[in-house]
DNA sequence: TCGATCACGC
DNA sequence: CTCGAACGTGATCGAA
């Protein structure tokens, strides 16, 4: 049963690291941060560290006299929520914001992967740690592999570096299709949700459906897509009118219209929260679908902000940490089988809903097989766990397919 | 040495 | 009327 033997294995297998990859892609970002930090140095009259939050903030706000005031007792907030909407009107804003994200790359990924390859092995161990967080996802460290840029076009390039163990070798990475919100329908019990689910249909489409109240062959364009999304991401991790219309960028009491029609529209999930609360105010803690406890001794705080912040988590941790059980027990039976079959290919990297192997020759229909079954089949909900599949010749060119 | 700030992932 | 997303790891700064 435990979990504890596939880790090991995972950590001791390793991943393979193709350093040059990473050495041509460092030499890029140098050069690159040479070019912005220059222009960064003349529009602001003099050479600072702009590595330096507090140097920034003075520069930006005192002697160029940006709008966005203070925000933090050490000073003015630099962060890219108050840079963001700056960029568009001063260009040194745009260059710090570009500057920021290359020098993470390069500092975080670029310059220290290489580095932690093993000399006996010549792959990259990362740890997969148990027991740090608080709702039962594992965490992964020295280095972080959990963590690897996707988002931007320059980050995703790392990923061209991480490669299977050979070349008749593929990479599989395999994800659960939105594991979070599945699990929200199930123990919400919300009949729309649970439908939308069955029928296949695009969870984010239909929420914008139905917040925006149209019929459900409207045509739904990106933006509102965009709302419906952020509105979905605020109920699992326990929404409020101030954080949707932050992350939105919209006031405050139109997010409170799209989550009161939210609520309208999906009235189990709004019963699910207010249950879930009252269940950690009675218990002292919550629980997932496996039974793992989150205490919350501060439930009934008197301090509105500690409440507020352990209603959250007791809305979030059993979604979560169901989800995190659930990746679980797959990859528990995943490793039993390969193992009973004596094949070589073997899980590399759990990413929280998803899991990479690294896929010998001749046994790729094999492994799709197995993995796609214990991954679908490994807890039975209201609605049906759905797996998607990705392989490639490293971890950058990965092209969906399906596995029937 | 360590808290604060920032940025990467899900 | 307070504060303000859930869960992590890590680089860097700068005060202690």
């Amino acid at each position: 049963m435990p979990l504890i033997s596939v880790l090991a294995k995972m950590e001791m297998r390793g991943i393979s690291l193709d350093t040059d990859i990473l050495k041509d892609l460092s030499l890029r970002a140098g050069e690159e941060l040479e070019v912005l930090s220059d222009e960064i140095y003349r529009l602001s009259g003099e050479n600072f560290n702009i590595n330096s939050p507090k140097q920034l903030g003075e520069i930006l706000f005192e002697k160029l006299k940006l709008p966005g005031g203070s925000k933090t007792k050490t000073g003015y907030s630099t962060s890219s929520n108050v840079l963001e909407p700056l960029k568009d009107h001063y260009r040194i804003v745009s260059l710090v914001l570009d500057y920021r994200e290359i020098n993470k790359l390069k500092t975080t990924y670029l310059d220290v992967l290489p580095g932690l390859i093993d000399t006996f092995t010549g792959k990259l161990h990362t740890s997969f740690n148990q027991m740090i967080t608080s709702t039962g996802r594992l965490s992964s460290s020295n280095p972080n592999l959990q963590n690897i840029p996707v988002r931007t076009e320059f980050g995703k390039l790392i990923r061209k570096a991480f490669k299977p163990s050979s070349e008749e070798n593929i990479l599989f990475a395999t994800d659960y299709s939105q594991i979070e919100l599945r699990i929200l329908a199930h123990y919400s019990d919300s009949e729309r949700l649970i439908k939308a689910f069955q029928d296949g249909r695009d969870i984010h489409s239909e929420t914008a459906r139905d917040i925006f109240e149209l019929p459900s062959d409207a045509v739904i364009d990106s933006s509102m897509r965009r709302i419906a999304k952020t509105v979905n991401f605020g109920i699992l991790y326990g929404i409020s009118d101030f954080g949707l219309s932050r992350n939105l960028g919209i006031d405050r009491k139109e997010a409170k219209k799209y989550i009161e029609s939210y609520f309208f529209k999906f009235p189990g999930v709004k019963d699910y929260i207010d249950r879930v609360i009252l269940e950690a105010r009675k218990n002292g803690y919550v629980t997932t679908i496996s039974g793992r406890k989150r205490h919350l001794n501060r439930i009934s705080d008197r301090n509105m902000n500690i409440r507020k912040g352990e209603e959250r988590i007791a809305v979030n941790a059993p979604i979560q940490g169901s989800a995190a059980d659930i990746i679980k027990l797959a990859m528990i039976q995943i490793d039993r089988e390969i193992d009973d079959r004596k094949l070589k290919t073997g899980m590399v990297l759990q990413v929280h809903d998803e899991l990479i192997f690294d896929i010998f020759p001749g046994e790729f229909d094999t492994v799709c097989r197995i993995v796609k079954t214990h991954m679908e089949k490994a807890c039975k909900l209201g609605v049906p766990l759905i797996v998607e599949f990705k392989k490639g010749i490293d971890w950058y060119h990965m092209e969906s397919f399906q596995v029937l």
